[in-house]
DNA sequence: AGGCGGCGGTTTACGGTATATACAGTTGGT
DNA sequence: ACCAACTGTATATACCGTAAACCGCCGCCT
């Protein structure tokens, strides 16, 4: 399907790298040779590996020497199964995105709130175990891997029983993903060390500029900041949820 | 306020750089130096000089001797005025952020639609005219500098009428900035070159796995791809907006 | 049975990155 | 006038991704 030795990138970047290489690795469409050694590895492996030091000590430290030193052989080996280090960070985003989210019986309608909100959680539980997902797919054009699909996929059927047309449930999956990534960040820059140290620097700041920040000022007196037991992500899915709602009545 | 010389980071990432620098340099706390020749540049004018670059050529192509470059110094020059890279694509967001967003005249009750329509679609126009924002802004932790809280107290004040107590509107905000980024994210993959290349691809795999994915090949069937002259943003502005609403009308 | 060609893994090398360190030239305060 | 502070440079280190050439293994074909 896709020949194995393709390479036309000239040492720079990406630059133009053929997608269809990347497709077959994703949807696993590669064919496999007959010939020579037996392969030590695939890039299911590596891409597992390179996924769990992403968890261990961060996007950045995932290197390709790093990944190979992992399974004792050298940095080169891996282009043997990986085009590149974009498409194993490609590899390892599909890697985490497990097998889909585990929906409940849909049947009923009027239960899609609850179908909405499972896939939302189970999303977030995803991008809380692995924060490096915000940074591998910020920008770059993603969604194509078959588990990325099946996500797509569960969410767009979640939304069946609104009457929504298609282009609408797929804007609410946007507004979904938006809000699962969100809150993800937000949890991850409060979750970082010294996390109390910026914040005893933020408030001291804020305090010398008050007068530059009425609204602010006055929404942190007002408890803005204060964790009061209300997750984010469970507010913002009920605000998008009531949205929903006022579409759907509004039209029929 | 902070000692122009510090250095602590043994040569490999941030590891642990003293956060106070960077506050200083994005709120302008340097003291300046009397002796000494007159300094060629400013962090400002560093800032400004890379996001122009990151405008034109993308972030990945800012690079410490590009910038210098551009100003006809060597690289290491960059360091007296700036700690680090890290540091400097914090004074890159923070520079074009702009003086914040102009916000009509609130005055009245129930115009806080508009006013956070008009928020949210100058936030919006930013991260379009700079895409390198989402990945500039992605993980780690930010709205520290001046600019940036211009903004959050802009959205705040906005959001001031609706009667929602402190936390909630922060939360709102929340939920507004991340539409807008992710709507920024979804046009940015859209306008990228080839972009037809990879949406025939696509189609094609789709196609071929249909059994796989009922509910996307329904949607799709249903014109959920198709560009039918909605804007997103607006579509979730609504939904959001609405979802305020009902919290606003089912509380009172 | 033999060998050839596809393939896995290594080594080497190149150009790029951030940045530590040591230095030279410039300037203002004393 | 001199010294100390400051700016910019040159040099060096340690990484990074990856191109290219190479060697040894192995299954298919003759």
């Amino acid at each position: 399907m896709v020949e194995r030795d393709s390479v036309r990138s000239k040492g720079q970047q990406d630059e133009t790298r053929d997608p269809r290489t990347l497709l077959a690795l994703l949807w696993g469409e590669q064919e496999q040779p007959t010939r020579g050694p037996k392969p030590k590895l695939t890039p299911r492996r590596i891409a597992a590996a390179a996924a769990e030091l992403a968890d261990r000590e961060g996007l950045d430290a995932v290197s390709m020497s790093k990944v190979a030193g992992g399974f004792g052989v050298s940095a080169m080996a891996l282009y043997r199964y990986v085009p590149g280090k974009t498409e194993l960070v490609e590899l390892m985003v599909e890697e985490v995105m497990g097998e889909g989210p585990e929906m409940p019986e849909s049947g009923e309608d009027g239960h899609w709130r609850a179908a909405v909100r499972a896939w939302t959680r189970q999303c977030a539980d995803v991008y809380a175990a692995h924060p490096w997902l915000l940074t591998a797919t910020a920008l770059r054009r993603r969604v194509l891997g078959p588990r990325q699909l099946r996500w797509l996929d569960a969410a767009l059927a979640a939304l069946e029983p609104t009457g929504l047309d298609g282009a609408q449930r797929h804007r609410v999956f946007l507004l979904l993903i938006g809000l699962v990534r969100n809150v993800a960040q937000q949890q991850a820059d409060h979750e970082e060390e010294q996390s109390a140290e910026w914040d005893r620097l933020a408030a001291d700041l804020l305090a010398r500029h008050a007068e530059r920040f009425p609204a602010l000022t006055k929404a942190m007196a007002d408890g803005a900041f204060r964790a009061d037991g209300v997750d984010p992500l469970e507010f913002g899915l009920d605000r998008i949820l009531d949205g929903v709602e006022a579409v759907i009545g509004g039209r029929e």
